[in-house]
DNA sequence: CTGATTGCAAAACGTTTGCACGTTG
DNA sequence: CAACGTGCAAACGTTTTGCAATCAG
């Protein structure tokens, strides 16, 4: 779990000045379940800061990955961020196609997978994709 | 299995033009046994068609994918295509980092996976990337 | 005060489009 | 010969870069 502290004080013992932009970026994540676009970065943030520009998003989505605060996934629509999970504990997840909310997956498929000999494993990838309740429920409530 | 002459008979029913470069299309993956970047299909394609320009080989990819034949996948490095699996048994693919190869796995991991009751599943993304045993000993090879 | 951060403009990159010409059936 | 395919150039959306002005420590 990081909280905007935290993620405030680890951009400051890096030597990474914090920014109200930053401050801002941080709170975003830290309220927020699930993956986040760059675009709705831009967005969100646009509403504070008027002029805000694209490539200032980028920079600090970097920053933040690098510092090991955010993750990014590729998905069929794009790159998106949120923010990373403990690393201790392997897992995947359960996305939500509507709000981008994740549920962690304890389950790991890697250990019950049969692989070649010859074949050498560096990384897998495991993501489910469907709708959470709360999607669902608005979706058929919506629907006449 | 997809044979050159099945993908051309299949594009001919269809009323497309059986071009030159639609059959060497066909060749390229009908040959390949994993996934192609559109820039390795354009300059494998350039050997043999000077001229050739970007945008054919991304409309010929996207015609051949309308068509059922190839399949697009997205990589954190891109989109790639391969020939579409026998589309009857449901499965998914050990990826060779280096070369592209793939193996098929008939395990998949959904039928054990745990989901929450107001979860409503859509699809599932499961994939495991290492490298091959003739990657992997042309690359200790090298290591001196 | 000094270096990190920002906005701006512009470039880079992968992909798509409109158009006129050439080719397939 | 008609419709489809091609190359060219140019547009597009996303991401990155160089630069000078500004800000945090």
């Amino acid at each position: 779990m990081h909280t905007v502290e935290e993620i405030v004080a680890r951009m400051s013992s890096q030597g990474l000045r914090v920014t109200d932009q930053r401050k801002t970026l941080a709170k975003l994540f830290a309220d927020s379940p699930g993956y986040l676009s760059p675009k709705d970065v831009y967005e969100f943030m646009g509403k504070t800061y008027t002029g805000l520009s694209f490539d200032t998003v980028y920079r600090n989505l970097r920053v933040m990955e690098e510092l090991g605060v955010l993750e990014q996934v590729v998905f069929e629509e794009g790159v998106k961020f949120k923010l990373h999970c403990r690393e201790h504990d392997h897992h995947h997840h359960l996305i939500c196609l509507q709000c981008g909310l994740t549920y962690p997956i304890t389950f790991c498929p890697m250990v019950q997978t049969a692989v070649p000999d010859d074949f050498r494993v560096v990384k897998h990838k495991f993501e489910v994709f469907g709708y959470c309740g709360t999607c669902e429920q608005e979706e058929t409530a919506t629907q006449p």
